[in-house]
DNA sequence: GATGAATGAGGGTTCATTCAT
DNA sequence: AATGAATGAACCCTCATTCAT
């Protein structure tokens, strides 16, 4: 891997693991095996270094989502959905410990705040789509509601990754909708 | 109030406002019209206070639960569960944002990691224990969905107040299960 | 002395010494006997020590001024300004060095660059409407002269000055205008 | 041009905009368009890149001394003198803005106080000889404040090369000299 | 000669904490 | 109890310099 590549990946295990703002750039070139200057030939600043993390760990997973998202079939749409969300929480669970865990913070809310509200919405709607073609009565407020389930039900798997199944959780919520 | 409790107000709400990170002590004594020094009248450290601060909250909210608690009739015990969690949410907003925003790390989860698993296993059961008078299927599995629903639900509110319609999604979910 | 006196006092002399870029905050506190972080007590960053120092010598400069503006006589009129403009030279040595050192920084420009530039028309307009009193042919022209005599003068001495003799110039120019 | 110059004539550029102390190597690399261990081919260090830039300049200024050094008629001599300085310091412009913006720091002390000592000695003794075949009382007091009003002159025009009239403050001093 | 990745000392600044008053 | 001046470790960042290629 390159240096650059192995910067980042070292810096967002830290802030995954101890908060952004507990992690500093001293760290991270100690744990990454490198001088504390060198991080500055990559990034201009620890800022910019949190700003390209979560910029490429959202388009991976707007690009996960590209692959299921012109699914006709309700049943199977909601079922990729909630299945392509699990497997990309846990294939990237150190981005999305960072991303619940920093998304309150000013700084992410003036990187991320408008895009990330664009893609809950942009969720929200395909989600209503799929349960009103499925009968279900008030399908937006539905929507709304599996989404903040399926947020909710990250979130605790990433609060306690251990002690939460995951997996059972979804086949769960599978059964319930899909 | 007494200086220890207007000290330990405002550094919930500046906690809650930018961070318990980007709050110092200098700026709460300037918001309390105290002087620096005197939080350590009443607290040894800032992590101290922090603390304090985090268990007084999980207390009432334990508080708050004694009161339902013995409900027998299974729709009720969930309405209640639902329509309390929400009440104190809205009603504790300042000490619900700084929790959720800073539970993922590392001092809280030395702090309250434990107590907050165990009060969490404490209301699945019940959560679990009324489902299943209500004949539901797997209920240990649905009080544990309906759980991280719950905590969902609250999450994206205090995400974003004003744009997510927390009655109009209580409403919902109590139509749903109560 | 007060300790935010004696810091900005020990901040000029290290200034005028060594200059302002080659001076850290840390030198200034090793040899004033105080922590670092102590005079950000006093002053918000380096730069507003910088500009305080500054502020303070342009007020005295100002103030010194002010007791012969109104002397109506010509000669005498020059011989008071030349006569200050040293006094105050050589009582204030280390604010000038570190003024005639750094008045060509961008940082100086921004912040005394037009002060600068309307005392020094001020002070041409004075000198030039002596001087045509006195009969001098293209006066404006001989009173711009005369200033960049005198802030030659009080350059070079500045330069060296064990080996600049600043009072028999000043002698030498009163011959020669007063 | 050659690499060596090219770069050093970079660095000039540089140093007289913004100042020696804030110019980085790396912006003379960029600039000048070369890798940013380069210069370290040609000059041990920054400093040592400073100081050729310097003695070059003074060279320079010696070498434009030769021309008229010899000049029998005082009157010439004077004019050539003045002229001379005049013509260098618009031609050199950035040389003459980074002497007399650094002239003053100890680095500079260091290298070229002695040098430039001496040669301002030598100056002022050539001044005196001509002033004194043309009847000055103190001839030698006379050069010195000469000498004085030329650098201050020059010293003012660097500090403000659009506002002061270079060529109209000469023509005064050929007047009055010469 | 020429490159630019890599180093690490040092700079300005912040802030939790202490303590004399 | 209450103050706020004082401390010093730690932070982010810059940059002159080195060196393998």
């Amino acid at each position: 891997m390159n240096q650059k590549a192995h910067i980042t990946q070292t810096a967002l295990s830290l802030f995954a693991e101890q908060g952004y703002g507990n992690t500093s750039i001293s760290m991270i070139a100690r744990k990454a095996g490198v001088a504390q200057g060198l991080m500055y030939n990559f990034y201009p600043s620890k800022e910019a270094l949190l700003t390209a993390i979560l910029m490429e760990g959202m388009a991976d997973v707007q690009e996960s989502m590209v692959a299921y998202i012109q699914t006709r079939d309700p049943k199977a749409a909601l079922r990729h959905h909630i299945q392509s969300t699990v497997r990309t929480v846990v294939a990237r669970q150190e981005f999305w410990r960072l991303f619940h865990a920093i998304r309150t913070q000013k700084i992410v809310q003036d990187i991320l705040g408008e895009p990330f509200r664009a893609a809950s919405a942009s969720i929200v709607k395909t989600l209503a789509t799929n349960l009103r073609k499925l009968q279900y009565p008030n399908p937006t407020q539905e929507a709304r509601l599996l989404f903040a389930q399926i947020d909710g039900m990250v979130g605790l798997y990433l609060l306690d990754p251990k002690g939460f199944d995951l997996h059972k959780m979804q086949k769960q919520l599978l059964k319930k909708y899909a």
